[in-house]
DNA sequence: GCATGATCATGC
DNA sequence: GCATGATCATGC
């Protein structure tokens, strides 16, 4: 055994070795068979005084040939990860494996009753897919708690596996528990186990639905004096999410609940004929980062991986803007492969002359605009040169057909915008 | 009326 | 001080 901090497996493979006194290995079984736990080992990192998971926990592998032949119940996934020894240890850059300290203590890991609904509707999700000959299309956007994540490193990443029902190679992808979620494993004092305090059988979604359903067709003025919320000044530009944030019963900028799930908020205005008034802005980046990145790293990248939680706000012909739409979003494979050509495409126009990038004309889904303070807000670029900062945006023609896409039980839909 | 550039308010 | 989510403003 080697003391090589790059090898991320190491630290598991030494515990279960050194201390548990057994063989590490990838088999479908759990590392202690007798008792039916598998062990993980985990990075965790301390902000403000609590621990939090350094990334995703990744668990057993899918076998796409496997998965489709199963039910929740009786799976692979829960014989193995059905009972977990969850040892955590903090991460600190630079340090080998050995000098690692084991913090907080070990937890015997179950999944919460409360969660198992949206647990087993994500692995169905999951299988479902497969079953639909879509494993290469697999995204962790798709599910809320367990997703599907990349998994294998160098070479081994771009190698693709079969699937049953498609001739399609698809990423060799494992089940993993969203950071968020294992933030709140790591929260002792986590209180609401809840999805949606009161809703929790019918998973996030349902729960979201019956959250809002009771708003929908409700005038914005009608909302706000329902939430007790009032428009700022002439700019204030959160007044709408506030609305959102309310409707769903969360407090300041967030939803609790749709965080662990690591759900992305958005809302939007769209006119009579259900264009947006915007088209949708991303977090910034810095021109000297993004030529060093790669697209599965990038910041964008991560946020069109992500589920979306649309909440629409229409201006009707009677000139009265209500709540028309609210629904979950994953964005399509094809179309995060266009993200993706418009990404490499900015990079490579960074690298040449920074001032030059893609616009709304060059793509259907996304394009490159300013995002500053102001006209002075400059960061630098591979020429050396100050310009502007800028991030990345979908594209309002696009954000239409995803909303037409998905608002066909709104309160107002009309075949006719279609 | 859209595309593009410019900027605001807020929370951490 | 800056990242974030969002909207304003202007020229074509």
């Amino acid at each position: 055994m080697n003391e090589n901090v790059a090898n991320k497996g190491d630290l598991g493979a030494l515990v279960e070795q050194l201390y548990f006194h057994c063989d590490s290995s990838n088999s479908p079984e759990p590392d202690f068979p007798q008792a039916g736990v598998e062990m993980k080992t985990t990075g965790v990192l301390k902000r403000d005084g609590k621990y939090v998971a350094k990334e995703r926990l990744v668990l057993s592998m899918i076998d796409y040939h496997q998965i489709v032949l199963e039910e929740w119940e009786t799976s692979t996934f829960i014989k193995k990860c059905g009972l977990m020894l969850l040892i955590f240890y903090l991460y600190e850059k630079d340090k080998a494996v050995f000098d690692r300290k084991f913090v907080p203590a070990p937890k015997l890991f179950s999944f919460p009753e409360s969660d198992l609904p949206q647990l087993i509707m994500d692995w169905e999700a999951i299988r479902d897919k497969v079953k639909s000959g879509r494993a290469h299309e697999l995204s962790e956007g798709d599910t809320f708690y367990l997703s599907a994540c990349r998994k294998g490193s160098g070479g081994e990443r771009e190698k693709l596996r079969s699937q049953p029902f498609s001739d399609m190679g698809a990423k060799s992808r494992a089940f993993s528990l969203k950071q968020k979620y294992v933030n709140r494993i790591l929260d002792e004092s986590s209180t609401s186990n809840e999805l949606l305090a009161g809703h929790s059988g019918a998973g996030i979604e349902g729960a979201t639905r019956s959250r809002v359903s009771k708003y929908l067709g409700m005038s914005v003025a009608d909302i706000a004096s329902h939430l007790n919320e009032a428009r700022g000044g002439a700019n204030d530009k959160l007044f709408y999410r506030r609305l959102a944030v309310g409707m769903l019963g969360g407090s300041g900028r967030s939803v609790a609940e749709l965080d662990r799930a690591d759900v992305e908020l958005k809302t939007v205005r769209v006119k009579a004929d259900w264009a947006p008034k915007e088209s949708m802005s991303f977090p910034g980046f810095k021109y000297l980062d993004l030529i060093n990145e790669q697209w599965e790293d990038s910041s964008f990248c991560q946020k069109l991986n992500k589920k979306f939680l649309f909440v629409v706000f229409r201006m009707g012909d009677d000139h009265v803007e209500r709540l028309e739409a609210v629904f979950f979003w994953t964005m399509p494979y094809d179309d995060r492969l266009e993200a993706r050509r418009v990404w490499e495409l900015t990079k490579e126009h960074v690298g040449i002359d920074a001032r030059f990038l893609p616009t709304s004309a060059d793509s259907r889904v996304a394009h490159v605009r300013p995002k500053a303070a102001n006209g002075n807000d400059k960061i630098e670029t591979p020429q050396r040169t100050f310009l502007v900062k800028k991030c990345f945006w979908l594209n309002a023609g696009y954000i239409k057909e995803v909303i037409l896409a998905n608002a066909q039980n709104s309160p107002s839909f009309d075949s006719r915008h279609r």
